[in-house]
DNA sequence: TTGTCTTATTTGTCTGACAATTGCGGGAGT
DNA sequence: ACTCCCGCAATTGTCAGACAAATAAGACAA
């Protein structure tokens, strides 16, 4: 963080209210560089619906005054957000905010802000509903095309998830399994894609760990996969995530029936 | 463009072959705005594995003297690509390149970086792998929670599609098929997957309607599809998605053996 | 050998200026 | 009254130079 302490620009009592209000200073979240905090504080806002898509939103030098910083992080930020296809810029119209389907929502730091808004309930279900449709897959060609040195690090990261001491490294472990079965699946697209529901779903997962009174029958579900990816069986393989993801449906199902609000 | 004409730097003569040598003028593609040619010039060359995971990249100065434009330029540039999760800046060390399973595949610009790179046909059968995980799926959430309105849409489409003129407002109205049944789907990460899916499959696709002699039997596939929908049969709608990717495969595979290089 | 200090390099930020683009309104011509 | 064209102004795009902050690497002392 970088902003300066001094430095106040004095009144600046320019005319406006002409597309949003606005006004006034915003603080910045401490801590990390100045353009990351800007492109966090618009896209959080952006993904919000806190400026509708299609619509312009202020420009550069407005946003310099109520952040309290150079036009360049401003600039460096918005372009941030365009990279997410949250907006596009051009001369004299200013940056507007794209429609929601072209936004990149399959970026962590999007799926982040998401989750921080309103509707994360709609879309924590959409995640884990998409793991139904992608794990069992990635599972059945993991078991098809695996290499002998993919089926070692799935069954060290079986074990080392049997005998944790404690539920952060078991926690881990349960990550790190994941993520080689994805790998093994020899699919490069399944992997991005795995790795980024499972840090959306990161707290969900400790959550599930927590809850889940049986740990002996988690580990068991777990040991199926890894024995069907052994063996070299998809269609057992498929079987065996749907039963873990059974599973964790229900734990889901006891934590939101438990009254757990925000 | 905006690059000067003029304003050539004389000498810069610096001793330097460092790290890597990337010395001489890189001319930028003409026609967009000069950040966006940089960020698409070093993104591809990274895609592309110039520059490995965990290796150091030129520093700022540097690609401003190559390309010859000003830092501000390349930083916005690199600030696109770390929004990609292609890289990342640290002050004193400088942009390192990202593993790879850090990168944002999902992201369409990465994803035509890399099609456009060596490995494109490794890169093409993992997404049409993709789709044969994603859409089966996708049509039977569809058949089973669509609402009238998202069925008028998707029957409107696969009429348009019987009745094109010709093979671009086919292809159009095939596009239109796709999106129509995901957004029926109901899980708001299944469309922006697919569109993004279908546009890296764009190229692919016109081919496939060309190829396809017997477009009767293909506008049979569809409609097989959006019957199976209306009538709510999950079942049914997942059997008919895997027919018609069956045919496509086929269309592929005619298409490959036909020996299209390049 | 180890810990601390200095230094050099690189990114981060600020500032001010000008160029390029283009939506919009006003004026000329019919 | 209507249409077309042109200049204006607002906004992003680009440039240049300076300084701040962070930190890796080497120098030096204990």
């Amino acid at each position: 963080m970088r902003v300066k302490t001094a430095q106040l620009r004095k009144g600046t009592g320019l005319g406006q209210a002409k597309r949003i209000a606005s006004s006034g200073h915003i603080p910045l979240p401490r801590g990390g560089s100045a353009h990351a905090a800007v492109a966090e504080a618009l896209g959080t806002r952006i993904v919000r619906g806190e400026f509708p898509p299609g619509g312009i939103l202020p420009n550069e030098a407005r946003w310099a005054l109520d952040f309290r910083v150079s036009r360049s992080v401003v600039r460096e930020a918005i372009k941030m957000l365009a990279a997410k296809n949250l907006l596009t810029s051009r001369p004299k119209v200013g940056s507007r905010v794209e429609p929601r389907e072209h936004w990149n929502l399959l970026d962590h730091e999007v799926l982040a802000w998401y989750t921080s808004g309103p509707n994360r309930a709609n879309i924590l279900r959409s995640l884990q509903q998409f793991r139904h449709i992608i794990e069992p897959e990635a599972a059945a060609l993991a078991a098809e095309y695996r290499s002998a040195e993919q089926m070692e690090q799935i069954s060290i990261a079986c074990q080392r998830m049997a005998t944790a001491p404690n539920l952060a490294e078991r926690s881990a472990a349960d990550v790190r399994f994941h993520v080689e079965i994805l790998k093994a699946s020899g699919n490069e697209l399944l992997l991005p894609l795995g790795v980024m529901i499972d840090s959306a779903l990161k707290n969900l997962f400790v959550l599930i760990t927590v809850e889940a009174g049986d740990l002996h029958h988690a580990q068991d579900l777990h040991n199926n996969i890894e024995k069907a990816i052994r063996q070299q069986k998809p269609n057992a393989a498929r079987v065996a995530v749907r039963k873990l993801l059974e599973n964790s449906d229900n734990m889901i199902g006891k934590w939101i029936g438990k009254g757990t609000r925000r």
